[in-house]
DNA sequence: GAGTCAGTTAACCAAATGGTTAAAAAGAAT
DNA sequence: ATTCTTTTTAACCATTTGGTTAACTGACTC
């Protein structure tokens, strides 16, 4: 029944990204996934052979939902300042749906950097990245931003929109014990943007 | 003999931290360690009952190396901005020495996020804590800096601070593919000092 | 209503893995 | 030299785990 097959790989798919980001490739259980599937082992492995298969599926679902932001940053049209806060604005968006998404991705990167290749090379982000690139180092120019190498840029804008969610467990325990760091997390985007911004106009 | 018999524990913490860090408690096998200590499985076992207390101390080891420059930081007297400088150099430089650091961490916090209670309230970050909390406040209401909220100013500084090592790969693959992303790192802390300061200062 | 076929399961299997045992080396101690 | 303790190893063990097999189910076809 084509219904009833379409429910289970789904419902596959939703206990693997649980069990995947919880525990990454090497702590994950197949029995677990099945049991939080609610099916039974056999028939994952009737949907999906392996469970390199079953996580490459899920790895590279996760992938590109971290990548897009990126890409459509590099690819945006728009005046510099309004660029970076539309990449803040959607990272914090897509982050506070998947918040496991930056420690998975990181994770797994780490234990096999081969991962990135393979999939990376898809998505047209280092078309679009010249053009960006290029756009800041004239805003450097023509002295509307202080100088500043644009990549570094990127990384600094990237690095303060992904790194709060990643390192949560911990800021929570160290730094927002006593507030509601959810609360906190779900507006920080526009903070964000204006501390870049405030940083680099002159 | 004591001195062979330290010289086996040294070799096999060496080993854990390459093993661990690269592929997490989970997927490291003891094998493997005793392998890269040059040693037999058995003797491992002697030396560190389990694989957990193994882990364990690797970790709390990690963890330290971790905390320390945030506590410093903390419970530093200096003034704002080169209280700033200090941690920035500080992180830059433990990580550049580490760089296997963050992730290590990030990933098995993620896990298990308990291992945060168990070792972090040995440190005393949470007492410095509100005193560099106070300091940022009174620079805001002195009007030296912007209005920021000092707990996001520090997770901002420790995201520029941090992140650029968690994700290294991925930001070499995409951003710094042309250029000797090593050199980069080792003179950001200044940069990111700089970046931060320029941002809150009025 | 027999046959077919996708979906599902219980039982099973081989390999990997953390850990143990018993005995051999290798030093100290006497 | 002999004993005693510590270090080291090869062989072994129990359990876990990814994966397979063969049988069952239930809908749909003819």
């Amino acid at each position: 029944m084509d219904k009833k097959s379409l429910e289970t790989q789904e419902s596959i798919l939703i206990a693997a990204r649980i069990i995947f980001a919880q525990k990454g490739l090497a702590g994950a259980r197949m029995q677990e996934i099945a049991d939080t599937a609610g099916i039974n082992k056999a028939l994952l492995h009737y949907y999906y052979k392996s469970k390199e298969k079953l996580f490459e599926q899920i790895f590279e679902e996760a992938l590109v939902k971290i990548m897009r932001p990126l890409s459509t940053f590099l690819a945006d049209d728009s005046e510099l300042f309004q660029k970076i806060r539309n990449i803040c604005n959607i990272y914090h968006k897509v982050l506070f749906e998947y918040p496991f998404l930056p420690n998975f991705i990181l994770n797994e990167v780490t234990t096999d950097p081969s991962r990135i290749f393979n999939i990376m090379t898809k998505e047209d982000v280092l078309e679009a990245k010249g053009k960006t690139l290029q756009q800041i180092n004239k805003a450097v120019q023509s002295g509307k931003i202080r100088a500043i190498d644009p990549q570094e840029l990127i990384l600094n804008i990237i690095s303060l929109s992904v790194f709060p969610f990643a390192a949560r467990p911990m800021a929570e325990e160290l730094l927002f014990k006593d507030v509601d760091m959810d609360e906190m997390l779900q507006t920080r985007a526009e903070r964000v943007a204006d501390f870049v911004i405030q940083s680099i106009k002159i």
